[in-house]
DNA sequence: GGTTCACCTGACGCTCGGCA
DNA sequence: TGCCGAGCGTCAGGTGAACC
């Protein structure tokens, strides 16, 4: 671990014992030992995503596990996990999540979503992205989830996934033409045994992550090769229900 | 009780430059 | 080369009220 990890890892572990309470960039800054500036900067580079955005994903996923496991209504709930205003939840949930929190709490955690194509961008003329996900252990992971999003941490809806039975070639067709990240999920063998059971903790999930990648029109862009390795504290959190939308797609495809 | 929306604020991204 | 400070424009996120 660089010296770099090292100071994120302070700050990443500051975030989780205080993610209820207001934490500024100044706080993790001196947590890390490192002006606010350059800490920002570092942090970025470390984790892909900036200070603000890794807090933001710890608290909707520990709002993830309250909705699921306890029976607080939704404004304590915003209350536990360092949000003053409700409305304020409700939209960051919403967005990062893919549904809001009673619909989530309603559905048990499966949300049903579809793997949606953006309209918005120049997608009359789709891509194709292809590749290999690989593991150090293979043979220890069940399904795989691919993903392309337009950030490097798997919040909102995928413009594209695919689910695999185990690591192996993917190839994910009508991607939009844009700038993408192509994510990857895998739990553990033993923890896909309880698949139809809401997912909410990062226990036994591998996660890989390439790009970004620049889809053009009709262009088969790859090899997008993606690695997956155990999830590390200073990886990025898994904001979407995308276990939880794996185990629909399945749901569909039985 | 919960969601949506307009407005506002502060964090972020980018860039440049200084220092050891 | 690594660390740090600062200015500035942009935009994500927070607030609170209206609405369902």
């Amino acid at each position: 671990m660089t010296s770099s990890e090292r100071a994120v890892d302070r700050a990443v572990g500051y975030m989780f014992e205080n993610f209820n309470e207001k934490v500024t960039v100044e706080d993790l800054a001196r947590v890390a030992m490192f002006s606010k500036f350059y800490f920002t900067r570092m942090f970025q580079r470390v984790t892909g995503i900036s200070p603000g955005r890794f807090l933001t994903a710890i608290r909707l996923q520990e709002a993830k596990r309250l909705l699921l496991t306890t029976s607080i209504n939704v404004i304590e709930v915003s209350h536990l996990v360092g949000y003053s205003s409700v409305g304020t939840f409700s939209t960051t949930f919403s967005k990062a999540v893919g549904v809001s929190p009673t619909e989530y709490r309603s559905g048990g955690g499966v949300a049903q979503l579809r793997c949606q194509s953006r309209t918005s961008r120049n997608s009359h003329n789709p891509g194709v992205v292809h590749g290999k996900v690989t593991a150090e252990h293979p043979d220890e992971l069940g399904v795989v989830f691919v993903g392309v999003f337009p950030g490097r941490i798997p919040q909102g809806r995928p413009i594209k996934c695919t689910v695999l039975d185990r690591p192996g070639h993917f190839r994910i067709d009508d991607v939009p033409n844009g700038e993408w990240y192509v994510l990857s999920h895998s739990l553990s063998k033993d923890r896909n045994e309880v698949l139809r059971v809401p997912v909410d903790d990062d226990l036994g999930l591998s996660v890989g992550a390439y790009g970004p990648i620049t889809v053009g029109a009709g262009v088969s862009c790859g090899p997008v090769n993606l690695t997956l390795t155990p999830k590390r504290m200073i990886d990025p959190p898994v904001v979407l229900a995308l276990l939880e939308i794996r185990s629909s797609i399945l749901t569909e495809a039985g």
